[in-house]
DNA sequence: ATAGTTAAAGGTCAAAGAAAGTCAAAGTCA
DNA sequence: TGACTTTGACTTTCTTTGACCTTTAACTAT
Protein backbone atom coordinates (compact mmCIF):
# COMPACT_ATOMS: atom_id res chain seq x y z
CA UNK A 1 0.00 0.00 0.00
CA UNK A 2 1.73 3.04 -1.06
CA UNK A 3 1.56 6.95 0.54
CA UNK A 4 -1.37 7.92 -1.12
CA UNK A 5 -3.82 5.12 -0.54
CA UNK A 6 -2.38 5.16 3.21
CA UNK A 7 -3.61 9.26 3.30
CA UNK A 8 -6.91 7.96 0.92
CA UNK A 9 -7.45 5.62 4.06
CA UNK A 10 -6.56 7.83 6.56
CA UNK A 11 -9.33 10.46 5.42
CA UNK A 12 -11.75 8.33 5.16
CA UNK A 13 -11.52 7.14 8.21
CA UNK A 14 -11.99 10.82 9.39
CA UNK A 15 -14.81 11.63 7.40
CA UNK A 16 -16.57 8.46 9.18
CA UNK A 17 -17.06 10.32 12.03
CA UNK A 18 -18.06 13.70 10.92
CA UNK A 19 -21.14 12.11 8.80
CA UNK A 20 -22.93 14.55 7.31
CA UNK A 21 -20.13 17.74 7.79
CA UNK A 22 -17.39 19.16 6.12
CA UNK A 23 -14.39 17.56 7.23
CA UNK A 24 -10.87 19.91 7.27
CA UNK A 25 -7.46 19.44 7.54
CA UNK A 26 -4.95 21.59 7.16
CA UNK A 27 -2.97 20.39 3.92
CA UNK A 28 0.92 20.84 5.30
CA UNK A 29 -0.09 19.53 8.30
CA UNK A 30 -1.70 16.08 6.67
CA UNK A 31 1.72 16.45 4.74
CA UNK A 32 3.54 16.17 7.48
CA UNK A 33 2.38 13.94 9.45
CA UNK A 34 2.55 11.40 6.42
CA UNK A 35 6.17 12.60 5.48
CA UNK A 36 5.51 13.49 2.08
CA UNK A 37 5.17 17.02 0.03
CA UNK A 38 2.09 19.30 0.23
CA UNK A 39 1.32 18.94 -2.94
CA UNK A 40 0.76 15.29 -2.55
CA UNK A 41 -2.39 15.56 -0.62
CA UNK A 42 -4.01 17.30 -3.85
CA UNK A 43 -2.57 14.44 -5.63
CA UNK A 44 -4.92 12.19 -3.17
CA UNK A 45 -7.85 14.25 -3.29
CA UNK A 46 -7.95 14.53 -7.03
CA UNK A 47 -7.64 10.57 -7.20
CA UNK A 48 -9.50 9.96 -4.80
CA UNK A 49 -12.25 12.20 -3.52
CA UNK A 50 -13.42 13.83 -6.76
CA UNK A 51 -17.37 14.39 -7.55
CA UNK A 52 -17.33 11.55 -9.34
CA UNK A 53 -16.41 9.79 -6.65
CA UNK A 54 -18.80 11.49 -4.26
CA UNK A 55 -17.52 14.08 -2.66
CA UNK A 56 -17.40 17.43 -2.41
CA UNK A 57 -13.98 19.45 -1.56
CA UNK A 58 -13.39 23.28 -0.91
CA UNK A 59 -10.43 25.44 0.12
CA UNK A 60 -9.37 28.85 1.09
CA UNK A 61 -5.51 29.55 0.69
CA UNK A 62 -3.74 32.17 2.53
CA UNK A 63 -3.37 32.49 6.39
CA UNK A 64 -5.99 30.07 8.04
CA UNK A 65 -6.41 28.08 5.05
CA UNK A 66 -7.59 25.16 4.92
CA UNK A 67 -9.37 21.84 3.21
CA UNK A 68 -12.69 20.73 3.55
CA UNK A 69 -14.27 17.73 2.48
CA UNK A 70 -17.69 15.97 2.92
CA UNK A 71 -19.43 12.90 1.80
CA UNK A 72 -22.23 14.22 -0.67
CA UNK A 73 -25.30 12.05 -0.86
CA UNK A 74 -26.90 14.07 -3.49
CA UNK A 75 -30.58 12.74 -4.17
CA UNK A 76 -29.10 10.89 -6.66
CA UNK A 77 -27.18 12.14 -9.04
CA UNK A 78 -28.17 15.66 -9.69
CA UNK A 79 -24.94 16.67 -10.71
CA UNK A 80 -24.52 13.78 -13.01
CA UNK A 81 -28.05 14.78 -14.53
CA UNK A 82 -27.43 17.81 -14.80
CA UNK A 83 -24.02 17.56 -16.51
CA UNK A 84 -25.99 15.22 -19.23
CA UNK A 85 -28.50 18.03 -19.92
CA UNK A 86 -25.50 20.62 -20.63
CA UNK A 87 -24.36 19.76 -23.79
CA UNK A 88 -21.32 22.06 -25.25
CA UNK A 89 -22.96 25.39 -24.62
CA UNK A 90 -25.95 27.15 -22.11
CA UNK A 91 -26.91 30.34 -22.31
CA UNK A 92 -26.82 32.44 -19.41
CA UNK A 93 -30.36 32.40 -18.27
CA UNK A 94 -30.46 28.62 -18.23
CA UNK A 95 -27.22 27.84 -16.32
CA UNK A 96 -28.44 30.80 -14.03
CA UNK A 97 -31.53 27.87 -13.95
CA UNK A 98 -29.08 24.94 -13.65
CA UNK A 99 -27.26 26.85 -10.35
CA UNK A 100 -30.20 27.69 -9.12
CA UNK A 101 -31.48 24.01 -9.00
CA UNK A 102 -28.43 22.91 -7.51
CA UNK A 103 -28.14 25.50 -5.16
CA UNK A 104 -31.84 24.51 -3.80
CA UNK A 105 -30.90 21.04 -3.24
CA UNK A 106 -27.97 21.88 -1.73
CA UNK A 107 -25.58 20.24 -3.83
CA UNK A 108 -23.34 23.33 -3.49
CA UNK A 109 -23.20 26.05 -1.11
CA UNK A 110 -23.86 29.66 -1.61
CA UNK A 111 -20.72 30.46 -1.81
CA UNK A 112 -19.93 28.30 -5.16
CA UNK A 113 -23.16 29.22 -6.62
CA UNK A 114 -21.62 32.85 -6.78
CA UNK A 115 -18.25 32.39 -8.11
CA UNK A 116 -20.17 29.79 -10.40
CA UNK A 117 -22.18 32.54 -11.63
CA UNK A 118 -19.46 35.37 -11.68
CA UNK A 119 -17.51 33.07 -13.93
CA UNK A 120 -20.63 32.47 -16.10
CA UNK B 1 -9.25 29.61 12.92
CA UNK B 2 -7.49 32.93 12.17
CA UNK B 3 -7.74 36.29 13.41
CA UNK B 4 -10.22 37.55 11.03
CA UNK B 5 -12.58 34.51 11.28
CA UNK B 6 -12.85 35.11 15.03
CA UNK B 7 -13.36 38.77 14.31
CA UNK B 8 -16.09 38.16 12.01
CA UNK B 9 -17.72 35.38 14.60
CA UNK B 10 -18.09 38.02 17.04
CA UNK B 11 -19.29 40.56 14.81
CA UNK B 12 -21.88 38.02 13.41
CA UNK B 13 -22.70 36.93 17.30
CA UNK B 14 -23.49 40.40 18.26
CA UNK B 15 -25.86 40.85 15.61
CA UNK B 16 -27.68 38.48 16.87
CA UNK B 17 -28.71 40.11 19.41
CA UNK B 18 -29.70 43.61 17.70
CA UNK B 19 -32.02 42.76 15.75
CA UNK B 20 -33.06 44.97 12.89
CA UNK B 21 -31.02 47.51 14.44
CA UNK B 22 -27.74 49.02 13.81
CA UNK B 23 -24.92 47.38 15.35
CA UNK B 24 -22.29 50.31 16.72
CA UNK B 25 -19.03 49.46 17.27
CA UNK B 26 -15.62 51.05 18.04
CA UNK B 27 -12.87 50.08 15.59
CA UNK B 28 -9.59 50.89 18.14
CA UNK B 29 -11.46 49.07 20.74
CA UNK B 30 -12.54 46.28 18.99
CA UNK B 31 -9.14 45.86 17.49
CA UNK B 32 -7.67 46.00 20.76
CA UNK B 33 -9.76 43.62 22.34
CA UNK B 34 -8.55 41.13 19.38
CA UNK B 35 -4.79 42.04 19.63
CA UNK B 36 -4.74 43.50 16.10
CA UNK B 37 -4.58 46.42 14.19
CA UNK B 38 -7.10 48.70 13.68
CA UNK B 39 -7.01 47.89 9.98
CA UNK B 40 -8.00 44.76 10.66
CA UNK B 41 -11.13 45.26 11.19
CA UNK B 42 -11.17 46.99 7.94
CA UNK B 43 -10.69 43.93 6.13
CA UNK B 44 -12.67 41.80 7.95
CA UNK B 45 -15.60 43.84 7.38
CA UNK B 46 -14.79 44.44 3.86
CA UNK B 47 -14.26 40.77 2.86
CA UNK B 48 -17.09 39.62 5.32
CA UNK B 49 -19.25 42.03 5.93
CA UNK B 50 -19.85 43.35 2.11
CA UNK B 51 -23.41 43.86 0.81
CA UNK B 52 -23.19 41.38 -1.26
CA UNK B 53 -23.10 38.69 1.79
CA UNK B 54 -25.94 40.65 2.97
CA UNK B 55 -24.89 43.33 5.46
CA UNK B 56 -24.75 47.61 5.10
CA UNK B 57 -21.79 49.35 7.08
CA UNK B 58 -21.72 53.07 7.79
CA UNK B 59 -19.08 55.06 9.75
CA UNK B 60 -18.11 57.95 10.74
CA UNK B 61 -15.06 59.60 11.69
CA UNK B 62 -13.67 61.65 14.32
CA UNK B 63 -14.04 62.45 18.05
CA UNK B 64 -16.84 59.73 18.79
CA UNK B 65 -17.10 58.14 15.73
CA UNK B 66 -17.69 54.50 15.07
CA UNK B 67 -18.83 51.90 12.92
CA UNK B 68 -22.20 51.10 12.32
CA UNK B 69 -23.36 47.36 10.74
CA UNK B 70 -26.81 46.14 9.70
CA UNK B 71 -27.47 42.92 8.63
CA UNK B 72 -30.35 43.24 5.56
CA UNK B 73 -32.92 40.92 5.38
CA UNK B 74 -34.05 41.50 1.73
CA UNK B 75 -37.83 40.34 1.28
CA UNK B 76 -36.98 37.20 0.10
CA UNK B 77 -34.75 37.20 -3.05
CA UNK B 78 -34.93 39.97 -4.67
CA UNK B 79 -31.43 40.28 -5.43
CA UNK B 80 -31.80 36.91 -7.07
CA UNK B 81 -35.03 37.87 -8.80
CA UNK B 82 -33.06 40.99 -10.38
CA UNK B 83 -30.75 38.75 -11.19
CA UNK B 84 -32.64 36.62 -13.19
CA UNK B 85 -34.66 38.99 -14.94
CA UNK B 86 -30.99 40.90 -16.29
CA UNK B 87 -30.25 38.87 -19.07
CA UNK B 88 -27.62 39.77 -20.74
CA UNK B 89 -27.94 43.52 -21.31
CA UNK B 90 -29.93 45.90 -20.08
CA UNK B 91 -31.15 49.51 -21.03
CA UNK B 92 -30.87 52.50 -19.10
CA UNK B 93 -34.47 52.99 -18.22
CA UNK B 94 -34.91 49.37 -16.71
CA UNK B 95 -31.71 49.47 -15.34
CA UNK B 96 -33.01 52.29 -13.33
CA UNK B 97 -36.11 50.57 -12.62
CA UNK B 98 -34.48 47.65 -10.96
CA UNK B 99 -32.63 50.02 -9.24
CA UNK B 100 -35.33 51.82 -7.86
CA UNK B 101 -36.54 49.00 -6.63
CA UNK B 102 -33.99 47.74 -4.70
CA UNK B 103 -33.95 51.08 -3.32
CA UNK B 104 -37.35 51.40 -2.19
CA UNK B 105 -37.20 47.69 -0.38
CA UNK B 106 -34.32 48.94 1.27
CA UNK B 107 -32.15 46.16 -0.15
CA UNK B 108 -29.86 48.56 -1.00
CA UNK B 109 -29.12 52.19 1.19
CA UNK B 110 -29.43 55.66 -0.94
CA UNK B 111 -25.59 55.95 -1.44
CA UNK B 112 -24.93 52.83 -3.47
CA UNK B 113 -28.14 53.08 -5.67
CA UNK B 114 -26.42 56.26 -6.59
CA UNK B 115 -23.17 54.69 -6.83
CA UNK B 116 -24.78 52.25 -8.94
CA UNK B 117 -26.58 54.58 -11.07
CA UNK B 118 -23.36 56.57 -12.06
CA UNK B 119 -21.82 53.77 -12.95
CA UNK B 120 -24.40 52.51 -15.48
C1' DA C 1 -20.94 83.11 19.85
C1' DT C 2 -16.99 82.31 16.38
C1' DA C 3 -12.97 81.09 14.28
C1' DG C 4 -9.19 78.42 14.63
C1' DT C 5 -6.69 74.46 16.61
C1' DT C 6 -6.05 69.93 18.37
C1' DA C 7 -6.72 65.33 19.01
C1' DA C 8 -9.52 61.42 18.33
C1' DA C 9 -11.56 58.63 15.48
C1' DG C 10 -11.82 55.88 11.08
C1' DG C 11 -9.71 55.02 5.89
C1' DT C 12 -6.21 53.52 2.42
C1' DC C 13 -2.78 51.06 0.42
C1' DA C 14 1.05 48.39 -0.29
C1' DA C 15 4.41 45.17 1.54
C1' DA C 16 5.29 40.95 4.06
C1' DG C 17 3.62 36.46 5.46
C1' DA C 18 0.96 32.13 5.27
C1' DA C 19 -1.54 28.62 3.02
C1' DA C 20 -3.09 26.07 -0.84
C1' DG C 21 -2.82 25.20 -6.24
C1' DT C 22 -0.41 23.88 -10.61
C1' DC C 23 2.29 21.42 -13.60
C1' DA C 24 5.72 18.84 -15.43
C1' DA C 25 9.72 15.96 -14.58
C1' DA C 26 11.30 11.90 -12.37
C1' DG C 27 10.36 7.52 -10.18
C1' DT C 28 7.82 2.88 -9.56
C1' DC C 29 5.57 -1.11 -10.50
C1' DA C 30 2.79 -4.55 -12.83
C1' DT D 1 6.10 -0.01 -21.72
C1' DG D 2 2.33 2.45 -19.83
C1' DA D 3 -0.28 3.93 -16.04
C1' DC D 4 0.00 5.49 -11.57
C1' DT D 5 2.87 8.06 -7.90
C1' DT D 6 6.04 11.08 -5.87
C1' DT D 7 8.55 15.51 -5.84
C1' DG D 8 9.53 20.21 -5.93
C1' DA D 9 9.89 24.72 -8.13
C1' DC D 10 6.88 28.25 -9.08
C1' DT D 11 2.08 30.58 -8.77
C1' DT D 12 -2.10 32.36 -6.83
C1' DT D 13 -4.95 33.69 -3.12
C1' DC D 14 -6.00 35.20 1.40
C1' DT D 15 -4.35 37.41 5.78
C1' DT D 16 -1.73 40.41 8.77
C1' DT D 17 0.73 44.60 9.68
C1' DG D 18 2.10 49.28 9.65
C1' DA D 19 2.99 53.81 7.87
C1' DC D 20 0.55 57.62 6.33
C1' DC D 21 -4.13 60.17 5.13
C1' DT D 22 -8.76 62.28 5.93
C1' DT D 23 -12.59 63.65 8.58
C1' DT D 24 -14.82 65.67 12.44
C1' DA D 25 -16.01 66.31 17.39
C1' DA D 26 -14.26 68.84 21.12
C1' DC D 27 -11.70 72.43 22.90
C1' DT D 28 -9.68 77.25 23.20
C1' DA D 29 -8.97 81.89 22.78
C1' DT D 30 -11.02 85.98 21.36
Amino acid sequence: MGMSDRIEAFITELLKDDTDEWLEIKRNELASVFGCVPSQINYVIQTRFSPEQGYMVESKRGGGGCLKIKKVHHADGLVEHTIELTGDSLDEKTAKGFIGNLLRQEVIDDKTARIIISAV
